[in-house]
DNA sequence: TGATTTTTGTACCATCTCGCAAAATAGTCC
DNA sequence: GGACTATTTTGCGAGATGGTACAAAAATCA
């Protein structure tokens, strides 16, 4: 009864101009505007400290809308994660599209990466997959299968963007994607912590820099 | 109730010093039992969504005792947390004792934390310090320094372990022991995270072995 | 024995929690 | 204009939450 008699306008945009006008009253609120909002209060405190009333509050809808755009908190938060899997997806597919230097890449993708998790206003962000692990994905397996996805997902990226690289002959034929996909993979999860610490962008892209040498064998 | 009711007579130290003997009725519980199983529940679900009737239950402690015992539900969270550091300090210090090839030194510290992580009855674990990174460093901020204390120790741990084998000339003069240590923080950041996804602990090992061989040079 | 001290157990409070059901509102379609 | 539809608003209720008050219980001390 939430979304199902919806017309399949996915697309934003028919909506405003021309479109094929809603029937009833028409939404005080912008669900793309107020899942994002959500999103930011679920990343920043995660689950079970975000409470309905501040997801009214952040998004500008009552609670009973909010119920009915969206379902639950729970439905609310799988909603939020794969909303934020989108955009991450999308700011990688970006990186990958046109061509480049291994490092170059690299460091593309972990400058990205370190955009996502501190910008904020009050505070860094951090990452969603890093805090949902972390309270949700034990005890639901529903979503402990999505971060169980995300984590592939960012090993998989990696893991290609070796295995180019080797192809152009940037590394050894000694090297492996694989575990190099873990280990650029681990560094960006070690970013997603220690910028929820406070660490300073400064020394994460000294982290970032120094995994990256290993990485590509400058050090070593 | 889990502790049972018996008089803690024979404690494992329950007075030093000739015993001068508490006045008073006997306490019902063991203060470094119950801390302990507190620690297991924070660090199962995390501060929010652990609830005192949790606590309560799990310690066997009613609530005005756990109260008189550890203060509010904020204190036993950071009570629990020192008591995890203890531990993970005592183990690591255990392995830092005797002298022994790094690569061995390095097992053995993953193999560690992969305990760490990976026990438990209700499933993994996980790590504290990352599950307080997520939900509860950025907004407290003794809480954050706290965790900042723990990753910057880790690295600390794994930086003098490179020195050492610099020194030993395990590693070429080239290697940085401070990049690789944070290296070596990322996997364990990394297995922390994976570990709660469920990750088996096969494919985990695998992932210390990857990155052991790129630290060590043997890839690449 | 009785006084003192410490802990326990029960009950309680004020607040917050999620989810829902009416009722009011604002638009479209005929 | 009136019927219809979709959304918003208001408000509620059953239960959980963190924290506390108070008296009974159990030990030591005098």
């Amino acid at each position: 009864m939430v979304q199902k008699s919806k017309p399949p306008a996915v697309a934003s945009e028919p909506e405003r101009r021309g479109g094929p006008k809603r029937r009833g009253r028409p939404r005080a609120y912008e669900p793309e505007v107020a899942l994002g909002k959500a999103l930011d209060l679920f990343r920043k405190q995660g689950f079970a400290a975000t409470s309905l009333d501040d997801l009214s509050e952040a998004t500008g809808m009552n609670r009973p809308s909010l119920y009915g755009a969206f379902g639950d908190k729970r439905e609310l938060y799988i909603k939020s994660y794969q909303r934020y899997r989108e955009e991450a997806r999308a700011s990688m597919a970006e990186i990958f599209r046109e061509d480049m230097p291994v490092r170059q890449r690299l460091e593309r993708i972990f400058a990205s990466a370190l955009n996502i998790y501190l910008s904020g206003e009050t505070g860094p962000r951090g990452c969603f997959t890093v805090v949902t692990a972390a309270s949700e994905a034990v005890g639901d397996p529903e979503i402990r299968a999505m971060v169980l996805d995300g984590l592939t997902e960012l090993d998989k990226a990696f893991a290609s963007c070796f295995r180019r690289a080797k192809e152009k002959g940037e590394l050894p034929e000694s090297a492996d994607p694989v575990v190099l996909a873990q280990l650029a993979s681990a560094t960006v999860h070690s970013i997603a912590i220690r910028s929820r610490a406070r660490v300073s962008r400064k020394e994460l892209e000294a982290i970032v820099k120094g995994a990256i040498d290993v990485m590509l064998g400058a050090k070593q």
